[in-house]
DNA sequence: TGCCTTTTGTGATGATATGCACATATTTAT
DNA sequence: ATAAATATGTGCATATCATCACAAAAGGCA
């Protein structure tokens, strides 16, 4: 298979692509050109032809693309009909709010279990979601199978906390502190910074007061 | 000033060195190498050199950078001392929980006022912050000269909220939601996809087993 | 003082990503 | 059937970043 090519940020795309694929076979729309969405994802229509190309010739000229059959391919490729078991460690403000939002409506993420060290939270059931207390870490991960977790802790905890994750046998972590965390080099951390990104989107507002420059990729 | 030379990504790696300065300063560190840094934050010290170059000749050979002088010049650079005013709009899960965040306490920016359409929502003050109704935006917007919103409304509304935004003045938004926004391009959107994150993070796990290669920036 | 060590700043190179521009293939209309 | 219109896939130029590697400068120690 193509994998092994394919660019990081090709990557992060594909879901966009397939997230509007869905919307489009969701109102029976046939056949769709690089230029229809670029349009209405903002992305240059060459880099998205391009972003197909690694996964194999998807498109026929003069026609475009078959929404069914892109579709299929990006669903198998990302393999979107497997459900992925994720867990959320720190069931506070923001961990509450990833919880209820869940990500199983319309993906094929969910989320099945919270943790934390708060007895006031440990028990709980949040929109079916129960809650455990940290102690229970491992076992819950095996029983489901859950490779990733969505760190939502408190700063002072990450380290702490991603160790016993590391512990527990999981191989991805979502980090949403503003820690650097530690970990093995085999285990694979993705950061959102949020206060970052609101520092940076004003930094560019407050020196490039006219701005010409194409937005970044962010998210 | 050597601002229009900053490379986007330089631009967000600064408030991260910023926070590490701060940190550093806190428990009386004096001076601090590239490559101390590069340990703490995981980038590269070359990297991080190089990044400083663009601000100037900021570091002594043999000796490192001063750990206040950089903060200082930092903190100027960054502006961390003007406090910037910013809205939210759409106090749900994800608002509220930005809400009672709120970036000011360890950070010059403030969240000044919600807004939803919600009657049950409106007239609440939330961590004391209050949340109004639509069509108050462009009054609070103006009393508090706020050019920055942050988007946390349901996907159906994005787009009319936002028409509403640039309507009302607003320069820069931090979108949430997974819409692709259209604005007049002197409006700057920043997105944040939680939910490409995960994808994200799930696809390398999935295809990228066993991983050598470095993590990308995120955030 | 003089020598060795440390560490910067940056030229050079390599890696990754974007987007133009066009040959080519296919559809669509007449 | 033929021509015109359409839209892909990709070579290539350009842009943006990351990192190596080292001369040069400054510190620190004997
Ligand atoms: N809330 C936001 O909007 C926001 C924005 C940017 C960054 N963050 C970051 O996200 C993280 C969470 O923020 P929050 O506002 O939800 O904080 P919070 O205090 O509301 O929630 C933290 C939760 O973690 C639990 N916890 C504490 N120590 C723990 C441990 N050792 N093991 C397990 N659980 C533990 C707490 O009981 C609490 O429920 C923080 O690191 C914060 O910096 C949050
Ligand atoms: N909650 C999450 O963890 C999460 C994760 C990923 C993406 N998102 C995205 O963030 C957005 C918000 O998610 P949420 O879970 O907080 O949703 P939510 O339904 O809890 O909150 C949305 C809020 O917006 C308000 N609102 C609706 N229409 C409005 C309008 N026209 N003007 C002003 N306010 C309006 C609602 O009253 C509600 O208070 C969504 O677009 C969602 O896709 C959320």
């Amino acid at each position: 298979m193509a994998d092994q090519k394919i660019p990081q940020v090709t990557a992060k795309r594909l879901p966009l692509y397939y997230r509007y694929l869905e919307k489009l076979h969701a109102i029976g729309k046939q056949r769709v050109s690089s230029a229809a969405l670029a349009e209405a994802l903002q992305i240059d229509p060459a880099t998205i032809r391009r972003d197909f190309s690694y996964l194999g010739e998807l498109g026929k000229k003069g026609y475009g693309y078959n929404v069914n059959y892109l579709l299929q391919f990006l669903r198998d490729f990302l393999r979107q009909d497997e459900v992925t078991n994720v867990v959320l460690i720190g069931v506070g403000n923001l961990g509450t709010a990833l919880l209820r939002y869940n990500f199983y409506r319309s993906h094929n993420t969910k989320i099945v279990a919270g943790f934390d060290i708060d007895e006031g939270k440990i028990g709980m059931d949040i929109d079916g979601v129960p809650v455990y207390s940290m102690n229970r870490l491992k076992e819950v991960l095996e029983l489901h199978s859950v490779e990733v977790a969505i760190l939502t802790v408190p700063v002072s905890a990450a380290q702490s906390t991603t160790d016993q994750l590391v512990n527990a046998g999981i191989r991805g972590i979502l980090n949403f502190t503003p820690a650097r965390l530690n970990v093995p080099s085999h285990i694979r951390i993705h950061h959102i910074d949020l206060t970052v990104e609101l520092q940076t989107l004003i930094y560019f507002l407050k020196n490039f007061p006219t701005n010409e420059s194409k937005g970044e990729q962010n998210g």
